[in-house]
DNA sequence: CGGTATCCCAGATGATACTG
DNA sequence: CAGTATCATCTGGGATACCG
């Protein structure tokens, strides 16, 4: 494996540079929330508990730069803001999914030391 | 998804589970680098380029304390330490293969602004 | 050979408040 | 409704040195 640049910084694997794509504590959830059709700022926000608005707004504008998320504004009364992802966006699913399975199956052997939490909304 | 606690932490959903097993820069080279069998600790170092001795360190004994890994001693003159992948390391396997692969897709469509670097071993 | 122990920083994330 | 701005904090990982 070749190491390589991209932007300004070093990557040494492919797994790194998907990473920077979908990593971090909100880029997935982000995604996710988007796979099943396009949503507005608010019914995205909804649908990710405890996001804040920082990071919502920094994760897709972020995004959108990565050209996993498109940002469409429709000039209506009111306006409207919709996000969707792109082809780029969809390709990612099949890898998320796959982590999403590794993860149930460490919950599961897990399960005698995890705690569920109910959410307070 | 409902909320849960392991270990201290709160988790959001199993992605985020997943990646506290294979997250961070090293832990995925790591497991690759013992998916084709056993190595001992200078292998391991020789097979991961860049790794200091202190994040192989830290993640070895993150890995066995996760029982993704294995560490054996044989004590043989001089004495010698293998680490190897437990069955659940195994079973992250197929998630690293999709983020490669999803890394290798982004690496090709972004192929125009990717510097390959050579390595300075 | 196979590690440990400190110290430290940059960047990621959180809290809180404000805006057109 | 859809954001920005500011400040505080937390933590992964690098540098460096030492140990049985």
């Amino acid at each position: 494996m070749e190491d390589f640049i991209h932007q300004n910084r070093v990557y040494y694997s492919p797994v790194e540079f998907a990473m920077a794509y979908i990593g971090g504590t909100w880029k997935i959830p982000v995604i996710l929330a988007l796979s099943d059709g396009p949503l507005r700022y608010g019914d995205l926000k909804n649908a990710i508990p405890h996001i804040t608005d920082k990071m919502l707004n920094t994760q897709l504008r972020d995004l959108e730069k990565k050209q996993m998320v498109t940002r469409t504004i429709y000039r209506e009364k009111p306006p409207r803001v919709e996000y969707a992802l792109t082809e780029r966006g969809i390709k990612a699913l099949p890898a998320i999914s796959a982590l999403a399975h590794l993860g149930d199956v460490l919950i599961t052997q897990e399960s005698a030391s995890i705690k569920k939490l109910k959410r307070e909304d």
